[in-house]
DNA sequence: GGATACATGTTGACGATGGCAACATAGACC
DNA sequence: GGTCTATGTTGCCATCGTCAACATGTATCC
């Protein structure tokens, strides 16, 4: 099951919270997904914490760094996602990789969209290399050792924008009217090869 | 009344401001790349154009509706852009949209970010499409009419992830020390190829 | 066991923002 | 000239992020 809670959790009434962090990560979580980065507040956060509107301040600097969290955690289930995909070979985990943000698409955006930047927020960054460094293991058998940072660069690029474009709609004309998701996906992905050679 | 305007910019001291339209436009461009999306306000924009802060409202229905305004000349432009690169082949198409990218950071991002959605603003998804239009064209000669579109989506995937990538810092450890830019860029274009066959 | 320090929540305030309503003014049209 | 309408302005409100001051549990030390 996915770390990425959707639900909401008994509280108890006590003054202080218990596990307040999480709480709130999970609140706010589930505005993102329902609201989009930008109609996430602190306050809404709380509110929905059933704790004061300053009470997430104890546990995150400031709105960015609530964001970052959010977009960690986001990182950290894509790699998981992407490491129980790597079985079935490179192709499996790039159509993994456009579920994981078909499926969390506010989440997915976050982590892409540019309202965090990286340089600010070392953990940040760790995470989503880390989640960069697996993709490039998983390209070496495909390309060769020498080509495969680059190939696995071509890989990547290909499946986050292929995943962009879609959550936004733009291929909305493209795809047959019966045509699944799923199916496009792999026709688009079966569309490209990696050349050996650099 | 003085007729000393102290703005940056000589604005006529009259009411009415005679393109006001246009003013707010280029003044939330020039925020947008300054601030990001985040950080452009109705009322910022109206201040830099020397006018009230509910003048906007005019011209604008609400923040959305500037926003989309601003994406939508965003891909007006870059429809131009790689209109201008089509005489020398689909790669320097690819080439012209990182490049775009990378030049107006904060408008690709409000364009492609998920702030707005093209349902809501028909003439934005019009825009959209145009520029998708153009791309599909391009990619007939190279991979046959039958398969054209899956290898423009392919096409648009790569370089538009790509730009994506690159523009959140993604790739700052891949690309070697001194490699600049645009030889990443050809070299990932160059790592791929796109099948004929369905 | 009781006093004390510290972490965690709460209350109240401030300035900024998006947006509504009511009013003011300048051109356009008669 | 007189009226209509598009365009700006002023004033207001709720919400938000954030700071400061205060309250309340919990842990620690004697």
């Amino acid at each position: 099951m996915s770390t990425l809670s959707r639900g909401k959790r008994p509280r108890t009434a006590t003054y202080h919270h218990g596990d307040l962090h999480a709480e709130i990560l999970r609140a706010s979580g589930n505005i993102l997904e329902e609201q989009g980065v930008a109609g996430l507040s602190l306050r809404e956060a709380a509110r929905r914490a059933g704790v004061s509107h300053n009470a997430p301040y104890r546990h995150f600097a400031d709105r960015d760094a609530l964001l970052a969290a959010l977009a960690a955690e986001g990182f950290a289930e894509l790699g998981r996602v992407l490491e129980s995909a790597a079985v079935q070979g490179p192709r499996a985990r790039g159509e993994a990789y456009v579920r994981f943000a078909l499926e969390y698409p506010q989440r997915f955006r976050l982590m892409f969209g540019g309202t965090l930047r990286l340089d600010a927020h070392p953990a940040l960054r760790e995470a989503a290399s880390r989640t960069y460094q697996a993709l490039v293991r998983a390209f070496e058998p495909l390309a060769g050792s020498q080509a495969a940072p680059t190939a696995a660069a071509a890989a990547w690029a290909l499946v986050h924008g292929l995943a962009q474009l879609l959550l936004d709609g733009h291929f909305a004309d493209v795809r047959h009217a019966g045509q699944s998701v799923d199916a496009f996906v792999r026709s688009v992905l079966g569309a490209v090869r990696f050349a050996r050679a650099p």
